[in-house]
DNA sequence: AGGATAGCCTGCGGGC
DNA sequence: TGCCCGCAGGCTATCC
């Protein structure tokens, strides 16, 4: 469910309830959710040390779309939403654990109350719950013994994050391939961090086909696609991410920018530039909307916007 | 080796 | 109402 911005949301909702708490415990009711590093594969022999039990969360950290919990004990507890994951923080006994979906339930004591939370607590003590929940399955847990583990066996399998791209890294790291543009976006080792809502709508603002091979557009192309990456994530961050159905943030909010989605979920409608109707075909089994008369599979030295 | 395909899962909405 | 179908924000394993 949740590309890039959805996550980057989520780890700045989390932080203020996490950083500085201590796991006072862990109830895990899908063991096969916690995974072997690099695979979908589950994890035998799982304890409660891997999932931070007993330890003190230290910071939150994101690469593309993977969220990982830092420790003071020096351990590494990484996630992915896949589809349809979300981690939602509660007060204490606040929601109906019967929930046949929630996977992991961890309790965490902090000691000065959460800004958002302060009002509705008396004492400087304080225990709140996170609760994991995907009803798909497609995500799960990582549990890692360091920071170096990490980067070493799951980040460095990805490419460089698609907040920060910039124009002559993003054809590098593009061009080596023969697949359609819109493919080579999806692909995690070449950019990492986006998915299909923020593929269609960066190549709409950058002007490109979807089906462009990445070795026919220009570098002033790649700077008004980076340009369009990073602009259209941002704002989707700052609106707390696209909310289709059911992504919701830490605290429960759904997010709004799926409003200013200009192409994404908009086939047959009229395109906001030139009011002819989108087309939807399918790329690297994809959906994937369009404008034909917006967007060229021409090489081009210059494109409109961005 | 890169690229195309199936597969993993549940839930929802539409059509009949 | 109920059933069947297609579809969904992602990624891995397996073939060729």
């Amino acid at each position: 469910m949740p590309e890039l911005p959805e996550i980057e949301h989520l780890r700045r909702t989390l932080e203020p309830h996490l950083v500085g708490a201590r796991v006072t415990g862990v109830d895990l009711r899908r063991r096969d959710m916690v995974r072997v590093a690099g695979s979908r594969q589950a994890l035998r022999a799982v304890n409660n040390a891997h999932l931070l039990h007993g330890a003190t969360v230290t910071s939150i950290v994101r690469h593309g779309k993977s969220l990982a919990f830092l420790a003071d004990n020096g351990r590494v507890l990484a996630t992915h939403m896949g589809m349809s994951g979300s981690l939602v923080v509660r007060q204490k006994d606040h929601v109906h654990d019967s929930d046949k979906h929630l996977h992991c339930i961890w309790t965490l004591l902090r000691s000065e109350p959460a800004p958002s939370l302060r009002r509705s607590v008396a004492s400087s003590l304080q225990s709140f719950q996170l609760f994991y929940r995907d009803p798909r399955r497609f995500g799960g847990l990582w549990p890692l013994a360091s920071l170096e583990e990490l980067n070493e066996r799951l980040w460095s399998r990805l490419g460089p994050d698609a907040l920060s791209i910039d124009g002559e890294t993003l054809r590098d790291r593009l061009a080596r391939t023969t697949q359609p543009i819109k493919a080579a976006l999806l692909n995690q080792s070449l950019v990492a961090g986006v998915g299909n809502i923020y593929a269609d709508e960066a190549l709409f603002a950058a002007g490109i086909h979807p089906l462009t091979k990445p070795t026919r557009i220009a570098l002033d192309g790649y700077g008004a696609l980076a340009t369009a990456i990073r602009s259209i994530m941002l704002a989707a961050v700052n609106s707390g991410g696209s909310t289709i159905s059911d992504y919701r943030d830490a605290t429960g909010q759904a997010g709004s920018f799926a409003f200013q989605h200009a192409v994404y979920g908009r086939a047959e409608l009229p395109c906001m530039r030139c009011g002819r109707p989108l087309r939807s075909i399918v790329v690297g089994q994809r959906t994937t909307v369009f404008c034909q008369l917006c967007q060229t599979r021409r090489t081009r030295t210059t494109y409109p916007r961005g």
